[in-house]
DNA sequence: TAAATTTTTGAACGAACGTTCGATTCAAGC
DNA sequence: GCTTGAATCGAACGTTCGTTCAAAAATTTA
């Protein structure tokens, strides 16, 4: 437990200006907000931020990259050993969502700036969408050849699932609206239930909570791009 | 079907302009595109652009309100004369997608651009905004309270429903996916399984079909602002 | 302590932004 | 043909944008 948490003191002050940039992005928009904007938040001067990364757009790219693999990473851990389909749906959902409301900065700049950033890093972002996508219709054809579903087009199931869950960001209110649990319980109901045909209608609502914080255990990785070099 | 028709150049000049702003706006988003981008494609000068709205701001508010109008006002004419709550939520979906599919760009400036518009004619959207909410609840309601559905928080089931529908614009290939039809017969099925007991599945998939298309018959309405306002 | 390396900075670059304005063109009414 | 108002435009305004760079400060290495 100590070799592997050292992070160089830029890693962590990296990780700082990451944090404040997804707060200004997420506040006033990727195109919105500017540099500058980064440098007040951050208190680090406008100069200075281009010692940590090379572009706007590479700032959103790691922004977004390193979201979408601590969902995905963490989904994969505890996915880990379940079977059930039923439970491993209402678990990628539990995920999605403790994720998005522990981390809604990064979640709306993940949601909402999906098409600001251009293409070197698109594609880069766009294939682990893709993963994720791919494992929840992996999960949804489970369910749908074990129980038997309703003749539902599994795109379109699955891209609604997303959509309600995607969507949160823009209304969810902690002061009205239930912890992260029960959110998470309540659309797991409403979507096997409307997916499948009704049989066992215990499963969504408890999940057995596996794991509930979603930190990533990632060593190394992030760089200063003057000397990391391609 | 004369006279309540007549629109004067100047306005339909202004609904030409609207309507490549509303391209540029989807494609490039409200703070990525510029007025010149919007110069371009419209192929007015871009000083002229000004002589028919005051500002990027007021432009925005111009397409939210009128597709929101849009929506609200042909969803009202379909809802008349249908008493029950399954049919009459089949209608709001159907008719959500119905604009959605119909009027993508307008739609995508709705849904994505909703944090760009400020204040004063922000609140003014979101008081359409609030009254569709409040209509989807009432409808949410009345099918709770009827049929008896499964003990759903009614804010949830509603929101996550326009979830559903607001993220279509994100995914929707006409080449692969179904027709506006088609998507809403099977977005309503799942939200009406999943949030009731299962008792009456028929009344989801097949809607009468109330009048198709979505046009809006409103007459006079857009004014040029150099000589209209106080 | 001196040299080498990493980190931080102020000041500036050219480009693009939203908006304005005076002047010009156009279309009716007389 | 002249007048009047609506419609259009080129050119420019002041600001802000993302990014750069040489130099200074701070830290590490020898």
């Amino acid at each position: 437990m100590a070799a592997a948490t050292t992070l160089r003191k830029s890693d962590r002050k990296l990780q700082h200006i990451l944090w404040h940039a997804a707060e200004v992005f997420a506040e006033k928009g990727f195109e919105g907000a500017s540099i500058r904007d980064i440098s007040r938040s951050s208190r680090v001067s406008l100069s200075g931020l281009y010692y940590y990364f090379e572009s706007k757009q590479k700032l959103l790219y790691l922004i977004q990259y390193h979201a979408f693999s601590s969902i995905l990473e963490e989904l994969q851990s505890r996915l880990a050993g379940v079977a059930s389909p039923e439970q491993r749906l209402a678990i990628l959902i539990q995920n999605h969502l403790d994720y998005f409301l522990q981390h809604p900065a990064e979640s709306k700049v993940l949601s909402h700036e999906a098409e600001a950033l251009e293409e070197p890093y698109r594609r880069e972002v766009a294939a682990i969408k893709r993963r994720y996508y791919q494992l929840a219709l992996e999960i949804y054809r489970e369910l749908a050849g074990a129980g038997g579903a309703r003749s539902i087009n599994p795109r379109i199931a699955v891209l609604g699932l997303f959509g309600m869950i995607n969507w949160v960001y823009t209304w969810y209110n902690p002061k009205v609206d239930p912890r992260a649990k029960e959110l998470a319980g309540t659309m797991a109901q409403m979507f096997l239930n409307g997916v499948m045909n009704g049989h066992s209608s215990g499963a969504a609502a408890g999940t057995k909570s596996a794991a509930s914080g979603a930190g990533s255990g990632k060593s190394g990785g992030s760089r200063v791009h003057k000397n990391g070099g391609r």
